[in-house]
DNA sequence: CACGTCGGTGGGATCGATCCCACCACGACT
DNA sequence: AGTCGTGGTGGGATCGATCCCACCGACGTG
């Protein structure tokens, strides 16, 4: 009862009475070739349910018609952190309308990075989508040296090299902090992402934007640096509350970290909004589910997801296409929080 | 500046000064080959940072050495629901020791549900993960038709007859149920998730074997179907407090639905769990953070992804491995909602 | 000394597609 | 009538690996 092996190209143009070139032809929408041969390739492709090898097409062609999204965690985000999940589901519209293939590569190792480089170097993907980038990622520059199309959802500077999309966290950061000033906020404070990353700098550099602009300095011991984890995000409150007791407020660079914010105060007996007033920025679901519900800068990671595959499927289709980058905009979801 | 084409194994072979073949042999471990020779296609493999092309090596292996974890949800829930996540990092961990990459594949509509036949078709993946099937889900029996290997994380019913791993619903829910008798409560809802779906069934079943077994017959009325979503939750206990407003306890089958529930509970003004005690299921992020925290029944969603990822390499490795079924436990997690 | 045996080796065929090119029939043009 | 172009066609080479098999030299043996 074995299914035997499936129709390949040969057996099709024997049961059409034709070459295999002319299937061939068929195929790949050639015009040339007449409307009897057609008719005939078209019968008995769909008596033998016949679909080309994909991997026999890709040897000669040099395409897999997929692409890696490499999200790369040493303490593995993805589950603990909305985002990359939003971006999976935008990476997949974006790609829906084409034959690609998406491959998820998650490294938290070192052997995941090997294995990464090899899928690479091996010719497995024919492009490379990055996500959550630290500035001294070795692994653009790599994929970069191998000459494979790679875009990015973020950036690891102003100056960044290779095209990507990213969105507006520098005026998201302003905005939710001079929502803050408008509330009558006197002390803000604000906790990180990591430094290394350009999102961690730029909702920094929007917090402290803001105050000045409102003719504030901004002051040293407001800053606390944490990981954009939940526990990270604790302790940074933890560090924030000894620093200045007298904080009134603290625009948080992600909802995962404001929510362990927010069980730190409640557990040091501080009310939300009353004492202090907390700000996040993702509007995860977490969100609105948090006690308080919490304002929180929305940005549109999916959009990314889309944006950054569609871009990557237009450098794949024309090398050499000049290096992109599309900025999108956020935008503040104001809930009891603040 | 073109790089030129990547080097081939003639190129290796050449520069060793060796034949192809042996090459080959050095690649795949053969120990049919001299010392010396090994050493020199080693050394001349470094020196021209020589990776076999996977593709030329999959078109006579017949092997693509990647694996479809496929996620069919016509209303995306993937970022709404944190399982999904769960499962992609179970699978990447399940996969880490081995070259197998992993493709997701999203089936949100028809066009999307034609890719994943196709890549099938054309053998673009040498095995299959299904999660979240429905009762008459077409594609299982369709991805065996292809002969392909399959594996499931939950089933379609008891009498499943594809390889599979699930939790145990069944004793999870009814743990949960137990624990608000204990707790004193006398009239227990239960919001389901979609019957069609074994999950649903089970965790519906676990409510009605625990109160029978503590000598109370189930009541129809305090039952109210559900689809997995925070809103279709909401819904749901709407619908209860309507046809039963004595209920004093709710258990329902996930966390995202009880985040809608207790939602909607604050908005009437019932107090939890004061007035009416809920119970979750999964224990996911949400559960630590909802007002008030939740009490959650656990499951080792992570686990299932590493289990089903090593059990469809087995699969592959050895065609023809008699089906199997792993049951993985799950345990009842008390915080502040019951 | 001839004859197998056996570790080590490489050439040719193969996998299933695309692509180059030669070829064929037909009508058009000189 | 002979040449030319042109739509349509199929055979052979190619992509880059593996696998079958023939081959070769160096042993050991009767």
């Amino acid at each position: 009862m074995g299914t035997g092996r499936p129709p390949t190209i040969k057996t099709v143009a024997a049961r059409a009475g034709v070459g295999r070139t002319t299937v061939s032809r068929v195929l790949n929408g050639s015009p040339l070739v007449s409307e009897k041969a057609k008719a005939a390739v078209e019968a008995a492709i769909a008596e033998l349910n016949f679909v080309p090898s994909s991997v026999a097409r890709g040897l000669v062609t040099r395409r897999t018609n997929s692409i890696a999204l490499v999200i790369p965690e040493s303490e593995s985000r993805l589950g603990a952190e909305p985002y990359f999940s939003a971006v999976i589901r935008g990476v997949s519209t974006g790609l829906a309308a084409t034959q690609t293939q998406l491959q998820i590569v998650l490294v938290r190792d070192k052997s995941e990075l090997d294995h990464l480089t090899e899928a690479v170097a091996a010719r497995r993907v024919d492009g490379v989508l990055l996500v959550s980038v630290h500035r001294d990622d070795p692994l653009p520059d790599l994929l970069e040296g191998f000459g494979l199309p790679t875009v990015l959802a973020g950036r690891r500077s102003a100056a960044e090299p290779l095209s990507h999309a990213h969105s507006d966290n520098l005026g998201g950061a302003k905005a939710a902090v001079r929502h803050l000033l408008d509330r009558g906020r006197e002390r803000i404070a604000t906790i990180t992402g990591p430094l290394d990353m350009e999102v961690g700098r730029a909702r920094l550099q929007g917090w402290r934007e803001a105050l000045t602009e409102a003719g504030r300095p901004p002051d040293g011991e407001l800053v606390a640096v944490a990981d954009f984890t939940e526990e990270g995000g604790r302790r940074a409150m933890v560090e924030l509350l000894a620093q200045a007791p007298d904080l009134d407020a603290v625009f948080v660079a992600s909802d995962v970290m404001a929510a362990g914010v927010l069980l730190e105060l409640r557990a040091s007996g501080k009310r939300v909004p009353e004492d202090i007033a907390v700000v996040g920025f993702d509007d995860s679901m977490i969100a609105r589910h948090t006690n308080p519900p919490l304002t929180s800068v929305r940005q549109p990671v999916e959009q990314i997801g889309s944006t950054i595959a569609q871009m990557l499927l237009e450098e794949i289709a024309t090398p050499g296409t000049p290096r992109r980058c599309v900025l999108l905009p956020t935008e503040l979801v104001v809930r009891e929080s603040s």
